[in-house]
DNA sequence: CATGTAAGCGGACTGTAGTCCAATGCCTGC
DNA sequence: GCAGGCATTGGACTACAGTCCGCTTACATG
């Protein structure tokens, strides 16, 4: 079976990453988290760079480690939770009721996931959370519009509710508009077009 | 009048803003944007690091300044070229035809524009092509979707052909399926819905 | 041409992300 | 219980972006 459990994890090595964990948690609840440094974190829990940067590998994967409890409960409501964002509504309102509910998600947490998805030049994409998302719509949209490339496309759609993004438009326009600007994006693009009136 | 040219420039200055973006046009070219430092770029200038971020304020405004050519030159096409980029075509057409220009010139100078996006957060957003580009979209977008909100939903577009994102739809899927995704994508935006069916 | 002055200059300095490797101590097999 | 191997550790180290400030020099003015 391929879900062996690869190694294990030591007990040090399992103690300082909880350490670590609720350290960066409380530091960046305080000071904000632009304005916490690595070394700082491992300061504060008591451990040495190295450790820490082998354990999460750069900035990026630290904050994707705190969001990941967030992340899985938006993940559960998707894979099993009542309609429309779980199974059973029409592919159209799903993808609606996703992209309402990640923007939400993403705002709640605004400098979390912008330091996740910016820390390093192209950090979005590697996540493995990402790949779930853009999985997700990618099924939706191959459902709703069978016509449409909707692999590309899917990663087209997820760019208007990146961090960077979504903070523009909330500080530029305020949560409300930003929130129908993205439903309005997703339902132009889930809808079948009519067919072509020269369709011969 | 405000147009008053504000101060000028003074020879010195001149002369070092063209030895740095020469040096900087050459060493890119050379060793790749990402592996070329700011140091470099002041050492093989003949300049101090001091006059390098006084004149461009940081790297993305080094990069910015060499985009800026190839920038003017799409924006000139759109401002008096001939259609569908230029005036006299239908919205639709205009906003298709934009996309496809813009995809072409990012992915023309990827790493210099995906400098120009990232080197500081937010980056994008500030350059002064950047609200061009926003500009344009809202205006063409609000004539071909008067029911929507125009404003918010370009910057929605644009994040689909940002360099992040336009960088990986071409690594992923190549040019031609990227380039399909953006015009679907804006097409099918840019396309007035079909009235509610339960329009009362 | 002489002079005042402010724009411009440059490089030393700071703070940060990320690397590296010798020392440590956890776990496994006996 | 013990020993030996190897994952883990931690902090010194590197490289880089960006800041600061005392010195220089181009230009306007008389």
């Amino acid at each position: 079976m391929l879900g062996a459990r690869p190694p294990k994890e030591r007990a040090d090595a399992a103690r300082n990453r909880r350490k670590v964990l609720a350290a960066a948690a409380r530091l960046f609840a305080e000071k904000g988290v632009e304005s916490v440094s690595m070394d700082a974190v491992a300061a504060a829990a008591g451990v040495g760079k190295g450790t820490l940067f082998r354990r999460f590998g750069d900035k990026s994967g630290l904050a994707a480690a705190l969001l990941d409890e967030r992340e899985r409960d938006l993940q559960q409501h998707i894979l099993s939770g009542p309609p429309p964002l779980g199974p059973g509504a029409p592919a159209r309102d799903r993808l609606a009721a996703f992209f309402a509910g990640y923007l939400e998600y993403v705002l709640g947490h605004l400098d979390l996931v912008r330091m996740s998805e910016t820390a390093s030049p192209g950090a979005r994409f590697r996540i493995g959370a990402y790949r779930f998302w853009h999985r997700h719509v990618a099924i939706l949209l191959a459902e709703a519009r069978p016509d449409a490339d909707a692999e590309p496309l899917s990663h087209a759609l997820l760019a208007a509710v990146s961090a960077e993004v979504a903070g523009v438009l909330r500080a530029e326009y305020g949560a409300g508009r930003a929130a129908a600007a993205v439903t309005c994006l997703v339902e132009s693009v889930s809808h079948q077009p009519r067919v072509a009136h020269d369709s011969r």
